[in-house]
DNA sequence: CATAAAATGTGATCGATGATCACATAAATG
DNA sequence: CATTTATGTGATCATCGATCACATTTTATG
């Protein structure tokens, strides 16, 4: 999100530019899609209803795909901020050991993961879809930014070995294993599988992963199939 | 998928009807969309290849949606149909245990999904989509469909629940833990984000998942988090 | 078998879209 | 103040999704 000094919402526009046309397309464009589909979103409506010809967009975005890659990784971004930001402000009882920290620590990161996939529908859905995870480099997310959402699931699972909770053995690979469980229930919650759920319901799933994954973790006796 | 009498593959077509345009449009969008994307992908380049006006198409689809929705419709088709065969053509010694039985059943049923995935990723795609999940109504495959994938998980948990491999109580919800945990590493393993893996890397990431999977069902004293 | 009805394909056409262009205006810079 | 840079305009083009009256083929019916 590149953060710019003019306010983002849509306010009386007389002059020639626009003040922040970056920005208001990438918002403007994730309230459209939620409310007629990726397919039916374009350029030419989003910039009329900001009051702009549609050419003065790709001043900003080389073309639609760039828009829209643009905001998969805002919601990168933002997904790392919001995970940081739970851990930071939900662990209170500093006293507690260190592997029931470590525990709620890795229980708050995939809850952030949760909770922003439920709440940005539209951003969660295009992040892992063909502009995101499909054009992006992952590894190089993965193992240069500290920000990036997998770098800090990695983070969690360390913190939980080096508590004793789970073992050097069970360590290994455990990132892409807690990454698939938290995903999962994440996409399925979005997808409108889940439809029929209650938000408590959702959030009791969740609970049953992340027990039965930590359950496994902890397991150093796994029967493999 | 509607099997009809016609060849399917693209052959020299001098007649004024097609014979199988129905299909053959479906077939021919999964590789296109394989090669440009789903936004890259149009009616009538589509057709032109087929050898046909693009106004055919909607004869047989009542707009591109429902062309997309019908690929959808196929996929949990085929995938509950290949559900079903890897079963019966996996389990070879009948003289196992019920437990070693429906545990193997269950492997097989998750391998099958997987397999699906990531032999058909463009479909698989689709199928948790907007064009799929997210206009079907999924409850009612849930409870109607023997055929459903879905149905088939829980009637895969119901063997191990009857083989007294996971308790009365792990069986409640459990489907929407198993359905999170195998979709999850296959929407990733399909999505990009395991692109570095090998072949053989990703169905061992798909044992580890599945082997949490059995021994947090089968803990009776999960930690809630 | 003949003929009516249903299914399927054609070509023209419409409005909308993504994208590009030369040109216009504002903002930043020195 | 003057010049460079950033940003927005309006026209334009090829393409697309979709619809229409009309043509052809297949199927059903008397």
């Amino acid at each position: 999100m590149t953060l710019k000094n003019k306010p983002i919402s849509q306010q009386q526009r007389h002059s020639y530019h626009h003040g922040n046309l970056s920005d208001a397309i990438k918002e403007l464009a994730i309230k459209l899609i939620a409310e007629h589909g990726v397919d039916g979103f374009s350029i030419r409506q989003a910039a009329g209803i900001l009051g702009v010809a549609s050419s003065a967009v790709y001043r900003h975005y080389q073309d639609k795909s760039a828009l829209l890659k643009a905001i998969c990784e805002d919601g990168f971004f933002r997904l790392g901020q919001q995970w940081v930001s739970l851990i930071e402000s939900g662990v209170v009882s500093m006293d507690a050991t260190p592997q029931a920290m470590s525990l709620a620590r890795f229980s708050l990161g995939a809850d952030a993961y949760f909770k922003f996939a439920t709440e940005n529908p539209v951003v969660f859905q295009l992040m892992f879809g063909p502009y995101g995870t499909g054009s992006q480099d992952w590894t190089l997310f993965q193992t240069h930014s500290t920000d990036h959402p997998f770098a800090m699931l990695c983070k969690a699972l360390d913190e939980l070995k080096s508590a004793g909770v789970i073992s050097e053995k069970a360590r290994e690979n455990a990132e892409y294993l807690a990454f698939s469980m938290i995903h999962g229930i994440s996409c399925l919650a979005v997808s409108g599988v889940f439809k029929e759920m209650t938000r408590d319901q959702l959030w009791e799933q969740l609970m049953l992963v992340k027990a039965n994954l930590i359950s496994g973790l902890s397991n150093n006796n796994l029967q493999k199939f």
